[in-house]
Parts: structure tokens; sequence; C-alpha cells
DNA sequence: CTATAGCCTG
DNA sequence: CAGGCTATAG
């Protein structure tokens, strides 16, 4: 095609024609299991899979369980077997029934193939736009899965022959005819629904609709294998239920219409029309796949917005729930330690103090209910409800957020002074009281945060972009920003994180690059090729081309600015996302940060801050947890942090330093896990093994939360910069 | 050869 | 936080 920047980005529209076709490329084997998609879709008996997998993070590197479980152990390097096996645990049952569908479709080879695997192909589409939460991490998940597996260090792993089955040919002509009838029927469906489809819905993260396809056909891809394959019957499910849900849905919406068959007929009566479509050159592919795309967006938008609202009700009822527990046994915890604080007087100089302080047993824990956290009410502060301060505390000049309510205000616990919060001597001094073990990374503390503001190459331009200084533009854009929010929330539940996975998405995400710029004049942006280009820096032609040159604005297919520069209000916005997930991917990452033109520096820089960020943030969670063993901590229940925790405040001060936002109650929970795991790890001397912390790293990276829109909001993003 | 994760430094 | 370096992976 035109304007391929990079072997990824052609492979990308390749696999989108290929997705589209449901072609082969594939292994027959794996190939098969698409037509059980097809009557998998139909069915209604997903309801019940729905709900199993609507774990959000469950996606997350394919392995990812259910909050609940998060406490589970993974400490060992089978995290991946496991995984593997809860899937095959949920998928079980499925697998005959998919085999017994494979069975079939391979009979039907030449006479219904064609109508059938039409059929197949487009509910295939429609399966993996329509589970925007939960299907479509799964697939991106299922990716990681399979690349992590392949590239986790420390643990050889031995899925590496897996690898390779999924590069992909070249285009096929053949193919392309195919994809552009698919193309033209589906889009010809969902002009149905362009009436009642609300236009201000339409979105600009539509690639991520392409993208998902093009997880979804890799996930495909990478089923070769037996344990992938039943990870992806997993996804298969999870897309049945999804196209379950969304028909439902749709259905709703739009007068009971049968989406499958819709679809169905309209493919059958545009047999036509995909004539036409056969000789389309490059350009009107290009367009045409714009426009299917926007088209589905807005379908997709609306059934998202509802979908979510519902999720997360329901999420933040059962979170209530968990809080309240949690507090309950926290109290006990407390009344527990005391006890043994007053059986250990010689300890209790050191132990009341620092391991109070970084523990702080919740006296009345913020069991506000504490409405959950991503779609936290603004006026929740509980998670920082200040126990003894409340009263006499000045009141602290902060800016306020007017537009954006989600902002809230800071946490008191912010101003508190900290007397009342005796820092621990960590701290503080730095001095570990008596740790035997190689702190190496506990002792060196990086504190000093603030120093240079990361973007030396900030331009006045770039920042007024930012800033969306010229009205004129910024306000349109903000517009559609907002309203736009609402398809990209489908991400957030199940944000896919990557611990020492190689990050998928950073490749996959190319192909929103790719398409944006499809949709975008391809004349406006000029970026350099990256791929073309020999280094990732682009060398001295690229780089400053694109960190210079092209410093300037742009505009996006929506006509809003854009800059491939990152600023300091990125950085910000980044720190306070950490508050969400530990380990966003980079496909993440761009949905979060619209402004932005992503190109390979700049996505390495954002992926470099979140880094930097784990860094921190683990290098903390491990002194802490040292100090806690060190001042005599015994059960890792015992390690609770609250919102008083030196800890938790320290982290606080760290990303939200201008208390910018109100720190999400599931970030807590987080921390104390981390807390937690760091504390067994330790306990049971993990930590002279070579990469004891990987272990950790993914039950932390399950732990990624759903990011509020709010925060793709450039008018949010604003009051960042003033705050 | 290119890219990412992770660790270390400045 | 950015750079640099290494190991790993495709």
């Amino acid at each position: 095609m035109v304007n391929i920047d990079q072997p990824v980005i052609a492979d990308s529209q390749i696999i989108l024609r290929e997705i589209l076709q449901n072609r082969e490329r594939i292994p027959l084997d794996t190939d098969l299991d698409k037509p059980s998609i097809m009557h998998d879709t139909t069915s209604v008996q997903m309801k019940t899979k729905e709900h199993e997998n609507i774990v959000p993070r469950n996606e997350l590197n394919g392995e990812h369980s259910t909050r609940s479980d998060r406490g589970s152990e993974m400490g060992s390097d089978e995290e991946s077997s496991i995984n593997d096996q809860s899937r095959i645990d949920e998928t079980d049952g499925d697998d005959s029934k998919s085999d017994a569908e494979d069975a079939r479709s391979t009979g039907m080879n030449s006479g219904d193939e064609t109508k059938e695997a039409k059929r197949a192909r487009v509910e295939n589409i429609l399966s993996s736009m329509s589970h925007p939460q939960y299907m479509d991490s799964e697939s991106m998940y299922a990716i990681n899965e399979v690349r992590r597996q392949k590239r986790k260090q420390t643990v050889p792993q031995q899925h590496d022959q897996a690898a390779k089955v999924r590069k992909l040919d070249g285009p096929h002509f053949e193919d392309d005819l195919w994809n552009l009838r698919q193309l033209s029927a589906v889009q010809n469906y969902f002009r149905q629904y362009d009436d009642s489809i609300p236009k201000h819905l339409n979105g600009f993260n539509g690639m991520d609709n392409i993208h998902r396809l093009h997880q979804t056909y890799f996930a495909n891809l990478s089923a070769r294998h037996a344990e992938e394959f039943q990870k992806e019957q997993q996804q298969l499910q999870n897309r049945a239920a999804a196209l379950g849900a969304f028909e439902r849905k749709v259905s709703s919406a739009n007068d009971h219409i049968n989406i499958a068959e819709h679809v169905r007929e309209t493919m059958n009566a545009n047999k036509g029309l995909s004539q036409g479509v056969a000789d389309l050159d490059d350009r009107e592919l290009n367009e045409l796949i714009a426009n299917l795309k926007s088209k589905i967006e807005e379908a997709v938008s609306v059934t998202v917005d509802k979908e979510l609202s519902r999720f997360f009700q329901k999420r933040n009822n059962n979170k209530t729930k968990e809080a309240k527990e949690n507090h309950e046994k926290n109290n006990k915890l407390e009344t527990k330690v005391e006890e043994k604080r007053a059986s250990e007087p010689e300890k209790k100089a050191t132990t009341d103090h620092s391991l109070s302080s970084i523990l702080q047993m919740p006296d009345r824990v913020n069991n506000n209910n504490s409405n959950n956290t991503s779609f936290r009410a603004p006026e929740r502060h509980s998670a920082f409800e200040l126990p003894k301060l409340g009263v006499g505390l000045p009141e602290i000049p902060r800016t306020p957020f007017p537009h954006h309510p989600p902002l809230g205000y800071p946490p008191l616990s912010f101003y508190l002074p900290t007397t009342l919060h005796p820092p621990s001597m960590y701290s503080c001094t730095g001095i570990p009281p008596e740790q035997t073990e190689a702190l190496s990374l506990v002792v060196n503390t990086p504190k000093k945060k603030r120093t240079k503001v990361t973007d030396t190459r900030l331009s006045p331009r770039a920042a007024r972009a930012l800033l969306h200084e010229n009205g004129t533009l910024g306000s349109v854009f903000e517009h559609e920003r907002a309203l736009s929010t609402s398809f990209g929330q489908m991400n957030p539940p199940c944000l896919p994180t990557s611990v020492a996975i190689p990050n998928p998405s950073l490749n996959h995400s190319d192909i929103l690059t790719y398409y944006k710029e499809q949709c975008n004049s391809p004349a406006d942006n000029d970026r350099p090729t990256p791929s073309s280009s020999t280094s990732p820096s682009e060398t001295g032609y690229g780089f400053m081309k694109s960190d210079y040159f092209n410093d300037s604005d742009v505009f996006d297919s929506h006509g809003k600015q854009t800059t491939d520069t990152l600023t300091p209000m990125h950085l910000r916005k980044a720190k306070l996302m950490f508050f969400y997930v530990r380990y966003p991917s980079s496909a993440i990452l761009k949905v979060y940060f619209p402004d932005v033109q992503f190109n390979k520096n700049n996505t390495a820089q954002l992926v470099k801050w979140f880094s930097n960020f784990r860094e921190f943030y683990y290098i903390q969670m491990e002194k802490y947890a040292r100090q806690a063993i060190a001042e005599g901590c015994k059960h890792a229940e015992e390690l609770v942090v609250t919102t008083d925790s030196e800890l938790y405040r320290v982290l606080n001060l760290h990303y939200n330093r201008n208390n910018q936002i109100d720190v999400p109650e599931n970030f807590r929970l987080t921390v104390q896990a981390t807390l937690r795991e760091f504390y067994l790890a330790i306990m049971s001397n993990k930590d002279a093994e070579p990469s004891w912390k990987k272990p950790i790293y993914k039950v932390i990276a399950r732990m990624d939360d759903a990011i509020p829109e709010y925060f793709k909001s450039p008018n949010w993003m604003d009051q960042l910069s003033d705050a």
C-alpha cells in the first residue's frame, strides 16, 4: 500500500484483510476454530460464559485471574502454565464443541464454503469489535502471552517454537478482493444504523477496532499449539459472549434487530456490490476502511457505553463489599498487632513508630464503601480520610478543577503536617535498623524527582498545541474528544498490561498509526517512515525531522491538534495514570494520549516513563517490605497500607505531587498487595534468587485498573498544567 | 538487525 | 527522568 511506514503496518493491513476474509495463512487446525466462533456467537449459551470472562484483567498476559485471585502466588516461572491451565479449565467444556464445529466446517469446503466463510468472517469481525472490554484485551493478552513466553527472560521458555507461526505472507490480490467484499458488506450493514446512532458518539478511536481485528487475527494464529489453542478457545468464547451481548444490546436499541442475521442477509444481498469494490485502488480501499471503521465505531460506542456503565456499576458494588470486608479484617489485625506490641516492650519503641507509620493500622480505615476506583465519585475522599486531623487543618490552597469533577479535591492527607505521620526512619534517614540482607535496591531511594522536566525538546508550539491555546480548533477538538472517549472506554476494564512482556501492543498499535495516517491526508504528516529508516533513532535525519522539524503541530483526521512531543504535562498525566495502571501497553497509552502523534521515539519515551514509574514504585515496595520485616512483622496480613501510610504518601508525592487527582482506592490495595508480595518473597528468601521480582511484577501487573475516560480529555489535560 | 525489559547511572 | 548497557527474542 501507499504510505506503509513499516513492515508491521504493511502486515497489519494484510492482516486486516485476512481477518475480514477469514482466510488461510494459518495452519488449518487453527483456522478451523473460526467457524466455531461463528456458531458460538449466535448462541446464547454465552451468557454464562460472559460473566466469567468479565474479569477485567483476566486477559492480561493471558494469565490473569480475577481480582479475587490476586493473591495467588505465581512465584515460579510456571505462570504461563498456570494461565494455560486456568484457561483450560474454563474452556474445557467447549473444546469438544469446537472440535465438532471444526469437523463440520471442514466438511463443507467447497459449496457452502463461500457462504459460510463469509458469515464466519463477518461474525468474527463483529465479535472482535463487539467485545471491546473483554474480548479485545483477551486477544491482546493472548498475544502478549505468546510473545512473552517467547521472550520471558529468567525463565527459559520452551514454547519458543510456537513463535514463527504468525509470519505473514505478502498480500494476495484475491485476498484483497475478498476483503473488499467483506468490508463493503459490513459497512453496508452498519449503514442501517446511521440514523439510530448519535452522531456525536462518533469517536476517533476507530483505529482501535482495526487494532482489535488485528489482534484477533494474531490470536488465532497463535493457537497453533495446544496450550495456546486452549487459550484461544477461551477467547473465542469471550468473543461469542461479546457478540451475544453486543447483539442483545443492539437489538434492544434498534428494534430488536439481530445483527448477525442482518449481516448475513446483507452479505447475500450485496454480492453485486462486492463486484464494484473489487477494483478499488489502494487509496479508495483506505477510504473504505476509514469509513467502515467510522461506522463500526458509531455502532460500538453506544453499546460500549451502556456495557461499561453497567459493568462498572456492578463492579463498584462488589468493591464496596470488598472494602467493607477488608475493613473488618484490618480492624482485627490491628487488634492483633497491638496485643503483640504490648508483649514486646523492647521492640515497641521502634515498632510503634516506623512500623505503624508505614503500616498504619487503619484506625477507622477508609471503608467508606470506597466507591471503587475507576469511576469514583469526585467527592470520594474516603481513601484519604484523615482520622485524627480533620479539623485543625488549615485550608490548603489547591487548584480547583472547575470543569472536571472527576478531579475532585486533593486528599487532605497530603496537607497533613508530617508530625502527624511520623516518617519512618527509612524514608527519612535511610538507615535501615537491622537489615542484614542485600538491600541493593532498597538503599538507594531515588527521591529527587522533579528534576528535569523530561522534555528537553518542548517547543512553545507544542505546548500551545497541548494546551489548545488556539481556541477555535480547541473547542471543537475538545468536544469531540470528550465524546469520543465513550469508545475508548472499552479498553479500561481490561487494560492490557505487560509485565516483562514484550509489549506487543507497541507493534500492533502501529497499525493504529497506519490507519490514522490513512485517514488523514497523507500529505500532512510526512513523518519519516521509521521502519524504513535504519535505526530507532532514525539517525540524524529521522530524528531531526520528527523531533524538531516535525515537532510542529499536526492535525489528525478530525482536525484536532496533535503533537509528537511529549511535554511536562504529558508526564504529569502519565504519572497520574500510574495510579490506575502500572503496566499500560503502548496501545493503551496511545489511546489515552490522543493529542500525541506517536512515533517510535515518543512511544519509547512514554513507555520508558512508565518503566521509571515502576522502578520507583517497586523500590519503595521493597524498601518498606524490608523495613517491616526488620521491625518484626510476622505475617503478611499485618501489612496494611492506608492512605496515611508512609509508603502510600511517598508514592502520592511522587506521582500526584500536586494532588491533581483523587487517588483511586484500588491503588492503595495494589500498593498493599505489592508490599505483601515483597514481604512474602523476602521472608522466604526468594530475594536470593536471580530475578525473584519477576513473579511479583506479574502479580502486580494483573492489578491494573481501568483508566477513567476523562484522562483522554484534552480539557482535563489543560488543568494539569495550571495545577 | 531491531526492539523491549530490566538494571544501573548520572 | 534519560541514557546506557545487557540479555533476549524474532
